[in-house]
DNA sequence: AATAAATTTTAGGCAAAACTAAATTAAATA
DNA sequence: TATTTAATTTAGTTTTGCCTAAAATTTATT
């Protein structure tokens, strides 16, 4: 059984790894976690243990297989949580996030299958990040972050890969929600940010948050 | 902001306060929550400190104003979790107990309050226990333990005030749920049980599962 | 009232998960 | 390659919540 604590390493690692079995500094993590070095070292020594992780000291560590799993249900969780939250109980999807953080870490597989049903299997959370199924593979999708997006194609806003509230409200602010229409109309070199228009309407936006959009072409 | 272990000791505290301000002995409390008599006292100071209970050295401890309507809000969040995990996820009322258990620590007013409102404001869980309002107080309700209904009088069972599976399971064994009518025919004076009548078929209960029996005259 | 029994508290430890500071190893640079 | 810098690990503390054993207090019983 996993704790708390470690469920959010592990989380944080699947995150760092890019949702893959790569390899993940100890200093990432701890970035991540707003911890410190030596604490994830610690940390990474207990997961070792209950090999949940492969590592090597000095070389950073990966997910093991059941590690992987372990963190992809956690990551279903969220995001079945955030459906519930915004289709059943009317929040906006900007006030998600914290409550999903606590509902993650419920512990009964009963609950989250028949959450899955109740809510309609749903493919994508209200950010549009895609949901793993019960076996713990994600829905394939065609999408492209804005950043990698061809210019002066139209695209269309599928998911935001990041619910931080502030970067929602500001989204909500341009009128940049999932089925907004985006055109890349300028890369500014400089500073890699985009001048780009949003349902016709002119807008400029950083690199930083073009990263966490994730467009599919019209 | 209260922690889990100190939430767990106001919810036996109020437990076996009978739902009041009366003092609950360290010992009682141990025995509830399955620890040591020397836990409970150092948690006690803690809860002390933070003006949850009144506590005086060997006297016991009560809970204050602020600790009555943490440990009853945490009660209202149990069972409108319970409601949930039967009336919108198909759990059975024999099922939902330890689930609720973990889902009682989410903290967000704005959760608990929109689950109220998402289930209809109900007035009573699964089991027929009564759900605190928003204001932690209580529906009232004219029901009686079976252990202290009069003899040979028709009642309806509308709660039971224990929800441990194995008490649930052997309820259901005896066709005894939510909406049996039932008539004590006898009760035997060496043992304080009970010879009653479940829709009108014969059966014999124990004191201690009379006692948790919630009746109203019909 | 005096003593025995039960209850409660104190004292001293332990494990989890964090921290700081110091030591070690790896990577970068001159 | 030698040395500086950055990353990582180790060592030693802290806090929370639990434990056992011993001491203190209250309650019960002669």
């Amino acid at each position: 059984m996993t704790t708390l604590a470690e469920e959010n390493y592990l989380k944080a690692i699947l995150k760092l790894s890019n949702y893959t079995l790569e390899i993940v500094s100890t200093n990432a993590i701890a970035k991540e976690l707003k911890t410190k070095a030596s604490s994830v070292t610690e940390m990474i020594k207990k997961l070792t243990d209950k090999k949940l992780v492969n590592y090597q000291k000095y070389k950073g560590v990966s997910l093991s297989k059941s590690g992987y799993k372990t963190a992809i249900d956690i990551v279903r969780k969220h995001r079945l949580w955030e459906c519930f939250l915004v289709s059943k109980l009317q929040f906006d999807w900007d006030e998600v996030h914290d409550v999903a953080e606590q509902l993650e870490h419920i512990k009964s597989s009963k609950l989250i299958d028949s959450l899955d049903i109740f809510l309609g299997k749903p493919k994508k959370d209200p950010h549009g990040e895609p949901i793993p199924n019960i076996n713990g593979e994600f829905p394939k999708s065609n999408s492209l972050p804005l950043s990698e997006f061809p210019d002066d194609v139209i695209g269309e806003v599928i998911g935001v890969t990041n619910d931080t509230p502030s970067l929602l409200k500001y989204l909500d602010s341009l009128s940049l929600t999932i089925g907004s229409k985006v055109v890349i109309n300028k890369k500014i070199d400089f500073d890699n940010s985009f001048e780009i228009a949003i349902n016709n309407k002119q807008s400029h936006i950083s690199h930083k948050v073009a990263k966490t959009l994730l467009i599919r072409e019209l």
